[in-house]
DNA sequence: TATTGTTATACTCTATAACTATA
DNA sequence: TATAGTTATAGAGTATAACAATA
């Protein structure tokens, strides 16, 4: 109230309202964003422990990567990485390949096992969400496909 | 391909092309939601575990819970719960309230601390978003603003 | 000497099984 | 006997510290 009557006097009132709405988008969106991403979270793939196949889907999605690579990535300590690529090898999900030069590097790439677990997991997850994106109303649809594109880029490359 | 001429052929074409972009939107959808839902979660407040926060919050958004309630809510099984809250009550941050009728219920309750950690954990992941929104044009920030009720009703009281 | 990755060890989160207290 | 929750114990995920191999 005293912010708007303010802003009022200064003349800034569009500016103030703006963030005052600013504050109540992001505070919506995070709920949103949040419970979503935990319902898809949640329609995980038997067999496969979470962060194993967020290691696997990375590699998939970014083509053969290092240890290193995958370490900044996943934002985890080398040893973890380490031990998720021996779980990924042991099940025959990905291989390492050996650097030709360099062979203090260890490339990891997905095999086409690994490939179809991670396509048989977004399957899974998108039809979770198709299911629900099916019952909106077309507008509504709409919205979501000019959302989607603005989701995706909303927080490229911040920290 | 096939599946477009077919769909011509028939004379349904536009509910076959939806379908198409549906799952091009799921994926889209699914990508975005879940890098977002990432970076927030680290934005995390530091001190206090992630299932910890969680369960903190979803006593401070419901009120005044059981340990049963609980597990249903963050779906865990009870000794796991029984542990969190265990570890919320030694930081000060909820409260046991034994139930006044059947002994056997333990009512967990947020404290003013725990009241304020969930509003500064939810402020800190907030001035995050806001400040990506902040970097967009007035009309992508429309289109977040209709997303965000769509996102937010989109898996209500689904499995 | 610096870099890449692994092994050793410890702590947290989670689960199942067995238990206690209460209804 | 059934229910609400806890304790005992074990497995997975993660980290730091120390190490090995290579550049």
């Amino acid at each position: 109230m005293t912010l708007i009557s303010y802003a009022n006097y200064t003349g800034r009132m569009q500016e103030t309202r703006s963030a005052v709405d600013l504050a109540e988008l992001a505070s919506r969106l995070r709920f949103g964003v949040t419970r979503l991403a935990r319902k898809l979270r949640q329609q995980a793939e038997p067999g496969i422990t979470p962060s194993c196949l967020a290691a696997l889907a990375t590699i998939e999605a970014h083509g053969p990567m290092t240890i290193g690579d995958l370490c900044v990535h996943e934002q985890v300590q080398p040893p973890t990485m380490s031990r998720v690529v021996a779980t990924l090898v042991d099940a025959g999900l990905v291989e390492r390949v050996p650097d030709a030069v360099d062979r203090r590097i260890a490339w990891v790439r997905v095999t086409s096992e690994g490939e179809r677990t991670v396509q048989r997991s977004r399957r899974r997850k998108e039809a979770y969400l198709a299911k629900r994106i099916r019952a909106l109303e077309p507008e509504q649809v709409e919205v979501l496909e000019r959302a989607a594109g603005i989701l995706e880029r909303l927080v490229e490359g911040s920290p």
